[in-house]
Parts: C-alpha cells; structure tokens; sequence
DNA sequence: ATTAGAATTTTGAGTAGTCAAAATCACCGC
DNA sequence: GCGGTGATTTTGACTACTCAAAATTCTAAT
C-alpha cells in the first residue's frame, strides 16, 4: 500500500525531527513531532502506533519514536523529491528561495517517480536544494556534511556560507539582502554572549551584526 | 472554503460530461458522473448534493446535475491547470504526448496560483494542450472552437489534425507512430459504412485505414 | 517517599469520502 | 392501466484523519 501524504509527512517529520536529536537513542518525544506537524498530541500519538503497525517506525510509549529502515528509506525518498523540486522552482521556473517552500510541500506527495527523475536530469543531478540541504539519493542515502555554525566556526578566516537551517521567507530574504545566500564568502569578527549577537563581515566589507538565533541557522565552511 | 481534489476531480467530470451532451438541458446524468470518476453511483449521488448544498451544481433527483455559475467557473480553472501543465511536462520536460496525463491529474491539485502563472508565462499563454485540448483562460473562460471530426469533414480535401479527444496512451502512440498528432496535414479518402473504417491519405502519401470509433476522436479542421 | 507539574495517552466524537446491497422510482411496452 | 427493467437513491457500515478534554504516567523537587 502506498504512503499517503499525512504518512510521508509524518515520516518526514520524524526523519527531520530526528537529525536534530543529540544522543544515541534518537528517540523523537511526541510533543515534538505534533507540534512540527502542527497537530494535536493525542493525534501524532494516534498516527505514530498506527505507523509502528505497518513496520515504518519503533514506538516507545511515552519515550518517543524513531524511524524504522524502511521509513527512514522513504522519509529520505520524500525529502528528495521536495528538494529536488525546490531547486527546479528556482532554477527553471525563476521562483524566489523564499516562496517555493510551500509548493514543494504540497508537490512532493504527487510527482511521479518518472517526472522526479526528468527534473533530477533536468538539473544535472545536483547535490543540494537553493537552502544548501542535502539531496538524498536515488536511494534514499543522504550524505551528512559536517558543518560548523557562525557559532562554532573561527573568528577572523573567511568562511562559505553552505546552508540554511530556517525556511522562513522573512527570514531568507533578509539573508538574501545582507549577501549571505550559500556560496557567499563571510568572516565572523566577534561573538558577544552578554548582548547576545554575531558580528559579520561580508564580501564588500559591509559589517552587520544578527542575533545568535539567527546566527546558528548559518551553517559555513572554512575556506 | 477552498475545493478538495475530490470536489475538483467531480466538478472537472461534471464540465467535460455536459460538453459531451447534445440538448439545451445540459443535465448530465448520475451513471454517467459515477462511470467517469470510478465511484459507485450512490457515491456520486450522496457527492452532487454536497455540491448542490454549496452551490456548485443544481442538481435534479432522478434526471442529473448540471454545473452552476461558480461551479463552472471552479471546473475551468481545473481544467486551465491540467492542460498547461500537461504542456509543460511536454515541452519542458521533454515527456512524451502519452505519458503526462497522469501527473496532471494530480499536480491539478496542489499547484498555487503563482506557479501556474510561472508555467504559463514560460509557455507564452499557449491556447492548447499537447492535446489539441484548448486551454482556458484565467477568467474560466474556454473558446469552443467548432471542429469537424474525420466522421464529418469534406472528403478528398486537405485537413489539419487539431485535436485528440482521447487520452489512452496506446491510442496516442498509434497516432503518433502514424504521424496523426495535432498540426498534421491529412485527407480522407473514403468512408465505408459496412465495414465501420475510413480511410486517410498522410503527408508522404502514405495510406492508413481505421475503425470509425477511432475516426470520430479526431478533430479537423479544412485548410 | 510524596507530590505537583508536565508530557503523554485514552476516550468520545466529528468530517470527508467511499462501497455494497436494499429500496425506490421512472419509463416503456403492451 | 400494469409490470418489468434499468437507473437512481437510500441505508448502514467502514477507513483515514482529526480534535478537545479527561485520564494516566513519568519525573524531578522537596
Ligand atoms: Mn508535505
Ligand atoms: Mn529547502
Ligand atoms: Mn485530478
Ligand atoms: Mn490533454
């Protein structure tokens, strides 16, 4: 039986819930995963043993739940076509970053593994979405970059900023603004924990200082 | 209250149904509805008064539905949406004639209003599909262009193929296999009623006869 | 050990869409 | 006018998904 939408946006949600998750056990709490979803507790408790049912997921109640192989499998399918899809927005279509998030929502639960694959080719078979996240394989393999935050990374090297943890439009298009759009070269000057912000240098030397929030949404690279 | 993909997909069958009936009372009858969604009649019955119950259709127990203003309206923008993306898939995507209507019928649904501008921006505002189906405007408005079909035309007299009512992929590669795709010159040259076939002059004077179930889902028009 | 508070699960109910089969209706031929 | 036939509607039931609110369980602080 094939997955309907609410399923792979469960899975989804799990998969992505999950990478966040520091720890061995990468189980997902359920308030977590209703509040993602935007969804009732008692309804992702629901959904989730129903899920268990049919193998795609391990449940342990009142812990958490964590993906199964072959959900982890699908979630990572789900994931590709929406990124995938994402990219084409952008790159043929001349969509903005910030406005194609919520169609590949909806897309990515309808597009033939034919079509996905025409727009993969399309697309030359690229390795990330417009927000610098990974596109999983074929497969369902995802390839995890080690990378640093504007947190974590040294001060005063030139950095690439790689990718974007926030989907927000407001937010995207504040970044796209100030040039901090993956491949843009940055340096972080200082970190100020008592004032609690960030203070960049961009390519043309523009400074602007951002909150550490928002800070730890950039993720870079050292040059 | 905006439409779900089952009201879209009734209201589409709803429009594409009366088009096909002769007569001032356009009622379109419940079998015929039940027959074209797959849906058992008493399916489409407890569904067309739903959709009576919100204006969309007026419906008559025991004679059929009709679509209302609104309704009609709702169909054709479905309907815009099908065949531009129908296109797209063509010409974009490079997918073959015979393979996009599937995917259509889903995307139908879930493509915004921005990235059906987008498409057909990219299109050039096309007026047909790969079809020959005309597409309608964003109004809802569909120009029905009276056509002959090769049951009706001249005989011995050049023709161009505009128009395929019908989507069974095997159908469309016979078509195309024998150069009978829209844009296409043809004659024909004979109609027998006995045995049921007419048969065609192609370009390069090749000769094809076919069944007159066939002749009748192609429309022509004289040059 | 108790216990308050937070997280989670359970319960009861509701919406949207569907089917099979029984009941009903419309109409045509006689 | 009377039946019979086929189309249509009604009925009762089911699946998938959802919520609000009550009940339960876990945990961490006293
Ligand atoms: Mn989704
Ligand atoms: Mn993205
Ligand atoms: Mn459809
Ligand atoms: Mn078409």
């Amino acid at each position: 039986m094939l997955p309907s939408s609410t399923v792979e946006n469960y899975l989804k949600a799990i998969f992505l819930g999950q990478s966040q998750l520091t720890g061995a056990q990468r189980l997902l709490p359920m308030g977590q995963l209703a509040l993602s979803l935007g969804v009732a507790p008692g309804t992702a408790t629901t959904m989730v043993k129903a899920l268990a049912e049919s193998g795609l997921v391990e449940y342990e109640p009142y812990n958490g739940v964590r993906l199964s192989g072959a959900g982890s499998r699908l979630a990572a399918l789900v994931l590709r076509r929406h990124r995938l899809i994402e990219l084409f927005l952008v790159q043929v279509l001349g969509m903005r970053w910030d406005e194609v998030h919520d169609d590949a929502e909806q897309l990515e639960h309808v597009v033939s593994e034919r079509l996905i694959e025409r727009i993969d080719e399309v697309l030359g078979h690229p390795e990330v979405d417009p927000h610098g996240d990974p596109i999983p394989s074929r497969e369902g393999e995802v390839v995890w970059r080690a990378l640093d935050s504007l947190l974590t990374c040294p001060l005063h090297t030139p950095v690439t900023v790689m990718r974007v943890t926030d989907q927000d439009a407001a937010f995207l298009r504040f970044l796209e603004k100030h040039d901090l759009k993956p491949g843009q070269s940055i340096e972080v000057e200082a970190r100020d924990e008592v004032s609690d912000s960030v203070s960049l240098k961009g390519k043309t030397d523009q400074r602007i200082t951002i909150g550490m929030r928002a800070a730890s949404k950039l993720l870079v690279e050292v040059r």
